[in-house]
DNA sequence: GATGTCGTACTACCGTCGGTCGTAGGTACT
DNA sequence: AGTACCTACGACCGACGGTAGTACGACATC
């Protein structure tokens, strides 16, 4: 069942704002940086326990930088979106034609001619971020 | 931001297991119905609370019927499959195409197809759940 | 070398949610 | 009266997310 990845994956609204953070940025963003860019009044210890808790879901990468870490996110917004929606389809069983049609039929007519295209072009837009070689 | 509605679309694992009960059978079930047909050994009154807060979501619909309760599903397996996939798609912002792209890129030939085939076929797979014009 | 500054590590508290029941109190059949 | 069912409501616990305080190490500065 893997409605039960998606819920792992769920995030709450401050985890979503710092992610939002580090997918608008370009560069790896320090605690601080973060902090920063957010608009709420927060404590840098708040936003540092939500890097933290993101970094151990998996979601964020942390890389050292001098006596400080900096973060990124492990995956961009269109993979995980990607990914979310992949599971949703997965989480119907048997009959996932039935789905797509359900939802062919109520995105918007951009997303349709989008979904033209991507259908059209096979196998190159974004490279695939899920089975990643083994790591500690 | 949709993610915050998948998240509240979010169901734990008792949740689910008893929506797919309800979508499961044809008929709108009892408590009783679900409770025996879930293999787990469940109080009664736990399968109860579940379908209640189930129907405090909207996910489920009860009626009356005698002195007990039936209930079903609010939308099918599918379509709300669907919605979790616009969702999932919504929240990406700006560039849902390539959102799109990734997500074709990583679905099975049989979901390729049956997306080509739900693409030429201009609505009518699957009734819409939600707005549904009262007479046109 | 004492004092700040800045960053991490760890712990904690609270509210909400989901899993799981127990108990109370109706209704109805025997 | 007693039994069988059903609902209503409250409760407890563990996990998670928001939020932050405190402790402590590295460094710079007076």
């Amino acid at each position: 069942m893997s409605l039960g990845t998606l819920l792992r994956v769920a995030l709450g609204e401050l985890e979503r704002a710092v992610m939002a953070q580090l997918w608008s940025a370009e560069e790896p963003l320090t605690v601080r940086d973060v902090h920063d860019r957010l608009e709420r009044e927060l404590a840098y210890t708040t936003v540092m326990t939500v890097l933290g808790r993101l970094a151990k879901k998996g979601l964020v990468r942390q890389e050292r930088d001098g006596k400080a870490y900096r973060y990124a996110a492990a995956s961009s917004r269109e993979q995980m979106a990607a990914e979310l929606m992949l599971d949703a389809l997965g989480d119907v069983g048997e009959d996932r034609t039935a789905a797509l049609v359900a939802f062919v039929d109520r995105v918007g007519p951009a997303e349709v001619e989008a979904l033209r295209r991507a259908l059209d072009t096979p196998a190159q837009g974004t490279p695939r971020p899920a089975d990643r070689s083994p790591e500690s």
